[in-house]
DNA sequence: TATTGTTATACTCTATAACTATA
DNA sequence: TATAGTTATAGAGTATAACAATA
């Protein structure tokens, strides 16, 4: 690593560095999921739909800011394949509910474990120490994506 | 923030971690990119220009990992927008090499600047000694990302 | 009349196959 | 004959506009 060490006292510096890191473990992280041939639309909605339980095509299209067209099709797709189901609002007949059917919830769960497996065996290449600095991060840099 | 801390300890527990604080922050720095509408393979393309100094083609579809005839296109939009140009090979002239205009290079300044301001003002928002945590952690997650 | 969701249609991005120029 | 790049064409994904059903 030739990253300048130096600049890290700034916070420009800091800012830099953990830009530069950060969009490239992403890039690999992302490579790493199962392959189940999904857009990162379709999995993405998957994941909106686990974490809210139940929602509109509507809610998932302003979740997802995609128009509400394609929110329609992305949901075709994903009924198609078994991964959620539509069922008819409870109120308003006007309206559809969408929830993860048992394989849309296996789904995510693979897929989370498959990405976290490749992570966890990079970490166990760094030093007790390095991880034991990651340790101490994990928590700042949850913090630091929730604000 | 409600992670479950204690999981931390095992190397699972600090890669499901961070691996769901590495796609939230990600996702939010993508978006705090100048609006220059390019696509994701237009600017990892340009980003690949940039490091390479002077790329063909071939090289660059290889390296974004596109067909060729899609990198074709990429390059007539890019070039299109004055953002890289395209000269004869040196030696075969089958070939084309591709370099960066200025406009190519400072749009990629401004869209490093745009994020890493983002980044920046977030880290203001720490303690200290969170960002002093974060300093010992970014060379760290450098090396995780070149593994 | 307003709202939710869908269908119809067009545009963009990328792929495969076929073609041109050069080695 | 092989290789680099391009052009022709098709498939996926998303957008806007128009439509149907319900509130």
């Amino acid at each position: 690593m030739l990253t300048k060490t130096e600049n890290l006292r700034s916070d420009a510096g800091l800012a830099s560095a953990l830009r530069v890191s950060l969009a490239r473990l992403n890039r690999r992280l992302r490579k790493q999921g199962a392959h189940h041939s999904l857009t990162p639309t379709q999995l993405a909605t998957l994941a909106a739909v686990e974490s809210h339980t139940e929602m509109t095509p509507g809610e998932l299209a302003e979740h997802e800011k995609v128009q509400p067209p394609s929110m329609t099709r992305v949901i075709a797709k994903l009924e198609e394949r078994g991964l959620l189901a539509r069922k008819p609002h409870p109120t308003d007949r006007r309206q559809v509910t969408v929830r993860l059917t048992e394989a849309g919830t296996a789904l995510l769960k693979e897929e989370r474990r498959m990405k976290e497996a490749w992570l966890a065996r990079q970490l166990k290449e760094l030093t007790p120490e390095e991880r034991a600095a990651l340790r101490v991060a994990a928590p700042i840099l949850a913090r630091l994506s929730q604000m």
